[in-house]
DNA sequence: GCTAATATATACTGATTTTATCTATAAGCA
DNA sequence: TGCTTATAGATAAAATCAGTATATATTAGC
């Protein structure tokens, strides 16, 4: 029970992006650099985020990305449905999977509900919060410096 | 995200033992058969579950495995710390583990709770309670029949 | 038209998970 | 004792997937 690669890269992406100055132009690049991720696999997972309509693009020179929603708008459950392959704890919970035991498997109801908890979970915090939680941590640590 | 199919396995296999009479010596190929898993598969799985005291064995002709404690003390959180091979939802999380970012780190905080957001779930939930649910969607079951 | 940026597809690599195979060991029983 | 039925354990094979890299196309600024 691993968070892919892709979304904890993701998540980071977009808090980053989140915590910039909201009229600023970001390059993939840049993001790259400051996270430490590789630039070609965060244009991978930037595009789908695109698509999802959470940032927009600027094609070309000069050119970059930038949020189109608010954070406070955008949960991680979000995220998680954007990027993570599999949001579905095992398959037998996907709609419409067709699965012989799920009257009669005496697991079915718990998965299912393990799903929910998580789901609840996550659509309870947004890109907000988790800037707001880094906000404070860096308080904390200037203090201490 | 997803759970390995060793650990949905187990559970099964789990849930199978500690539903059948308690004094009965169940064979890996009864439950490989009913639960319609790679027997061999099942040996490899059910053994660290021995390792870890949910189960005893009685070894040669009429041999078979029996619950060793009751499913009322077995959490599903256990279940996983055998058998799922990363509990962890991130690498990170682990003990010990060094991970320079830690402290400056955009998302720590946050998956950190989710894992214990998850951890509290599966602590939360005994095999008793899994057999109790399937118990009663059997009755139900029975009556619209 | 040159440069800087994203868009898209695809291929390679390595790790991990699931399954299968083979041999060893233990215990019941004639 | 020797045959049979179990688990024990190591290891190999197959399949899947994640992560990364590469190559080419497209868009826009200057």
């Amino acid at each position: 029970m691993k968070i892919s690669t892709r979304t904890r890269y993701g998540l980071r992406l977009l808090i980053y992006l989140a915590g910039s100055e909201a009229d600023r132009l970001v390059q993939v690049k840049e993001i790259a650099k400051h996270e430490n991720i590789p630039a070609k696999y965060l244009e991978q997972i930037i595009r789908p985020l695109k698509k999802a309509g959470m940032l927009k693009v600027v094609r070309g020179a000069k050119g970059g990305y930038f949020m189109e929603r608010a954070p406070e708008s955008i949960s991680v459950k979000e995220v998680f449905d954007v990027l993570e392959n599999s949001t579905h704890l095992i398959d037998c919970l996907k709609d419409g999977n067709f699965c012989e035991g799920k009257e009669s498997c005496s697991t079915f109801d718990f998965w299912d509900n393990f799903n929910k908890v998580i789901n609840d979970y996550l659509e309870g915090v947004t890109l907000a919060d988790i800037l707001k939680m880094q906000r404070e941590k860096c308080k904390k640590l200037m203090f201490y410096i």
